[in-house]
RNA sequence: GGGCGCGUAGCUCAGUGGGAGAGCGCUCGCUUCACACGCGAGAGGUCGCAGGUUCGAAACCCGCCGCGCCCA
């Protein structure tokens, strides 16, 4: 943990400005957010300090929020809680980097930029200068266009919406440095993803693939293992005869079952496992594809489940992931059906690979599949299954969990198409190790990124074939005989970025010679989306472009993000950084947990319960939507509870009015405290502060507020109410210790929930202090200590003591239904000897508070009060 | 199927070896000189179930049940 000390501690507990306070009649919650917003972006409050040595830098890994999503409630429930931090972390003296990012790049922002401007890319459409979108979107036919307008689009239509994020955080109080905003697609991003590839293709890391990839057929486009999710679908198993190549009859009718016939084209094996013991007759001969007549070998993998149907299993090329690694493994040649728009394409029967003992049929089956989609063409090979005889007894209807892409709505296939990769797998140990050497909060979040790293199958898949995105700075050399020469890439030189092969020209080329025979072509795709997210630590700090920044604030100290994103984002930039410079981006990541609605679902748009946050916060005011946010314990789902709202807001109330009391017309404060209470008092919150501080310095914002609150509201309950009579003694000598606890005291509250309670915070410290609450000195526990002096045990239990009989007193006058102030005759305190000598140092006081005209000690076992009141007046 | 988390008052949750708690909601009362966006009081729980460790378990261990998430 990278816990660095404050540069300067000033005093934890001024006793105030001198100077009376400016006290308003009657304080208020409303407009707060839009008058104190305004006054930090002009004063700076949240500037960040260049000249801030490394030491004293605190910086933070904004996670940037996808400006074509929605705003929802889950982001203010997040961002509160990386606020609270860095609020704390600056008053501890810390210069706080806390840029803001937007997230414009990829696919999201295609998609609704398609859908709001009725558009589509399409890259052979030459650029037009003019062009304007339609005026009234057609979504069942949209207008094609070329890439440059089409990024234009989605860069106009991400200005809108960040400026719409930008009022929400504004709103909300977080507290960024609004002149550091980046996005993931801007020039500087483009550079430094640009340039961090590079650098990977240098050192061999970057590699370029013709493969099996996994693939969006809607989006057209290849997906990485991190983008995939199950989802749960009906299919059907169907049980199909595989006949024996050779006439011999060594052995009978092969039986496989499959949920996906259609790819029976594509088969090139059939697997048992080695120890099953009624297939090794089969394995090494030969069997006949039913209705194609393809003679594929059956063989042995000990990754067969034996116990899943008949034991045998048909390898295509390919249906799954297994499949690949069988292939692999097993060195089986590749039988390609589907394309890349998740059709059946035609393939060319006769030919090397294609071979058939029975052509004619497998050119007539296969032209009934050819051309279909993949569910077409699956009822219809069932179809001719049946009439061939081959397709044994009724398929049986299950479920199963099918990969899709996260964003796509079809399952995802497998085809062989040109990628780049990122080296993964190789790197596993030390990630492994980096996840170890990062401070998890809370630290079981580690398994997380741990199950991921174990679970990775193959390298990073880091392009994609759209059109939104940062663009590989290569192009290929094109042969006289018009051959692309995808091995031997052009790098850009770093001085080019960013660059757009698509209309950049690579040095020693014209750009007539794009596409020509002897000259080139760019490289059509763009980046991952995470491929350059996973930079945002080199993007904010600007690495290779303001190295002086980048060397102030990285490694940075935490990334907070929710727990949803390990295995993309956080895992991502774990990998990134390990490649960059062989360290952990950050020495801490803080995760916090999804907002659940009040049914325990995640909120989410397709759901339908999604909360508008400028609705919430217009309702409830930003302090009391942040309480709610900031009892969100680190990592835990939170669900979603306007009620929570309206205890903040009382709180924000209360914190309003405590202060106007213990600020309007205070009486001179003396220079000690004098009174046993106001001693115990200030000893006491200082172990507060202590836990809150310790709280804090463990990421646990939660309990940090929950241990301010509840002490401020016992504050308010017990000590205020016991002290009222000596702060409104007129004499000056009585007055002056109580006076000076009270503005300690206040102070330490204001500061305390200053991380939580920005607006009313900084509201009640301008009434008597200078400077922002937000630059103030954050309350240091051993000060207030010193302050209490003296205070022991004995002076703590009178405050308890003191108390309790108060509670007594005032259970005895609700329980007669009379009001509080109501005199009470007598009290009798029965309670230990060690207890009613304390219950002596706060006799004036209770007496006062309680309206008690006698109080009688006696010594007995525990704590029993009996309070006789005075006879009511009017009843006499 | 594996991993992680959770199960405490009607609701939302705190509580890691010795009193079962908070807030909200509910009921009753109080125009109290900071606050009616307030104050005081009250009712309400076999701490998921079953074993075990211990003088003592809501907490620690084992098993089971239920919910959620992640991964197969």
């Amino acid at each position: 943990m990278s816990a660095r000390e404050p540069a300067d501690t000033q005093a934890a507990a001024p006793a105030g400005a001198p100077g009376a306070a400016q006290v308003p009649e009657r304080p208020t919650l409303d407009g707060l957010e839009q008058k104190w917003s305004e006054r930090w972006e002009n004063g700076g409050v949240y500037r960040f300090e260049r000249s801030a040595a490394r030491g004293r830098v605190f910086s933070i890994d904004t996670p940037p929020p996808t400006v074509s999503g929605s705003l929802h409630v889950g982001h203010v429930f997040s961002y509160t809680h990386t606020d609270a931090i860095a609020r704390y972390r600056r008053m501890r003296g810390m210069e706080v980097f806390y840029p803001m990012g937007w997230d414009d790049n990829g696919l999201p922002t295609e998609r609704r930029v398609q859908n709001h401007f009725g558009v589509r890319c399409d890259p052979s459409v030459a650029y037009d200068p003019d062009f304007q979108p339609p005026a009234e979107p057609s979504g069942k036919e949209p207008v094609s266009i070329s890439r440059p307008n089409f990024v234009e689009l989605c860069l106009r239509l991400t200005g809108t919406d960040e400026q719409a994020f930008e009022a929400l955080w504004r709103t909300l109080g977080i507290s960024v440095d609004w002149s550091m905003t980046y996005t993931t697609v801007g020039p500087l991003a483009q550079r430094i993803s640009q340039r961090s590839f590079l650098g990977l293709l240098e050192r061999d890391t970057a590699y370029q693939l013709e493969a099996p990839t996994l693939w969006d057929v809607d989006f057209q486009t290849a997906v990485a293992q991190a983008e995939l999710e199950d989802r749960e679908r009906p299919g059907a198993m169907h049980r199909v005869r595989f006949a024996a190549a050779e006439r011999t009859g060594a052995h009978p009718p092969a039986l496989i079952e499959t949920t996906r016939p259609e790819l029976i084209p594509a088969c090139v094996a059939l697997l048992a496992h080695p120890d099953d013991a009624r297939h090794t007759g089969l394995v090494g001969h030969e069997v006949l594809t039913p209705l194609f007549g393809t003679r594929v070998p059956v063989m042995t993998h000990t990754a067969v489940e034996q116990e899943k149907g008949t034991g045998l299993v048909m390898v295509c090329t390919f249906g799954d992931l297994t499949d690949v690694m069988w292939w692999r493994e097993l060195g089986l040649p590749v039988r390609s059906v589907l394309g890349p728009d998740g059709r059946l394409s035609e393939v060319p029967w006769g030919e090397a690979g294609w071979e058939s003992v029975d052509l004619e049929r497998a050119r007539t089956s296969y032209g009934e599949l050819g051309g279909r989609t993949i569910n077409q063409a699956r009822k219809r090979i069932v179809e001719l299954l049946e009439g061939s005889g081959d397709l044994i007894g009724e398929p049986t209807p299950v479920t199963r969990a099918v990969k899709f892409f996260e964003k796509g709505e079809r399952p995802v296939e497998i085809v062989t198409s040109r990628q780049w990769f990122i080296r993964t797998v190789e790197h596993h140990d030390k990630l492994i190790a980096r996840g170890r050497e990062l401070a998890w909060h809370p630290p079981y979040m580690r398994a997380r990124f741990e199950d991921w790293v174990n679970g990775l199958t193959g390298d990073w898949c880091v392009s994609r074939q759209r059109f939104f995105g940062v663009p590989f700075p290569v192009w290929y050399p094109i042969e006289a005989s018009g051959a692309v020469l995808y091995d031997q890439p052009i790098a850009a030189t770093v001085e080019q970025l960013p660059v757009d092969p698509s209309t950049d020209v690579p040095a020693g080329y014209a750009p007539e010679q794009r596409g020509q025979p002897g000259g080139f072509a760019g490289d059509p795709d763009v980046m991952d989306t995470w491929a350059t997210s996973s930079l945002t630590p080199q993007i904010a700090g600007q690495a290779g472009e303001d190295d002086e920044l980048y060397r102030q604030v990285f490694p940075m100290d935490v990334r907070p993000q929710a727990h949803d994103i390990i295995r993309t984002w956080l895992f991502s930039t774990v990998l990134r950084s390990e490649l960059e410079e062989g360290v952990l981006p950050w020495s801490d990541a803080a995760i916090s947990g999804w907002v659940l609605d009040p049914d325990r679902k995640k909120m989410s748009k397709s759901k339908g319960n999604v909360v508008t946050p400028m609705h919430l916060l217009a309702e409830h005011g930003a302090d009391a939507v942040r309480y709610w946010a900031a009892n969100g314990r680190p990592g835990t789902d939170t669900t979603f509870d306007a009620q929570q709202m309206k205890v903040g807001r009382r709180l924000a109330v209360k914190l309003l009015n405590a202060s106007k009391f213990a600020l309007a017309d205070l009486p001179a404060p003396g220079q000690a405290l004098t009174h046993p209470l106001d001693r115990a008092l200030i000893a006491r919150l200082g172990r507060v502060v202590g836990e809150a501080t310790a709280s804090f310095e463990d990421y646990d914002y939660a309990r940090a507020l929950e241990r301010a609150e509840s002490f401020f509201w016992w504050y308010c309950d017990y000590y205020l109410e016991l002290v009222k009579g000596r702060r409104y003694d007129p004499d000056p000598a009585v007055s002056a210790s109580v006076s000076l606890a009270l503005r300690s005291s206040l102070s330490v509250f204001q500061r305390l929930l200053a991380p939580f309670l920005p607006f009313v915070c900084e509201e009640v410290w301008s009434w008597w202090q200078a400077g922002s609450v937000h630059r103030a000195a954050w309350p240091d526990a051993a000060e207030l200590a010193a302050a209490a002096g003296a205070a022991g045990e004995r002076e703590d239990i009178a405050l308890d003591v003191t108390a309790d009989v108060l509670r007594e007193v005032r259970k005895a006058k609700s329980q007669a239904r009379r009001p509080m102030r109501a005199p009470v005759a007598r009290v009798v305190v029965r309670d230990t000897a060690e207890r009613l000598e304390a219950l002596e140092l706060g006799r004036g006081d209770l007496l006062l508070a309680g309206a008690i005209e006698q109080l009688e000690p006696v010594v007995g076992e525990e704590l029993a009060v009996e309070a006789e009141l005075a006879p009511e007046e009017s009843t006499a």
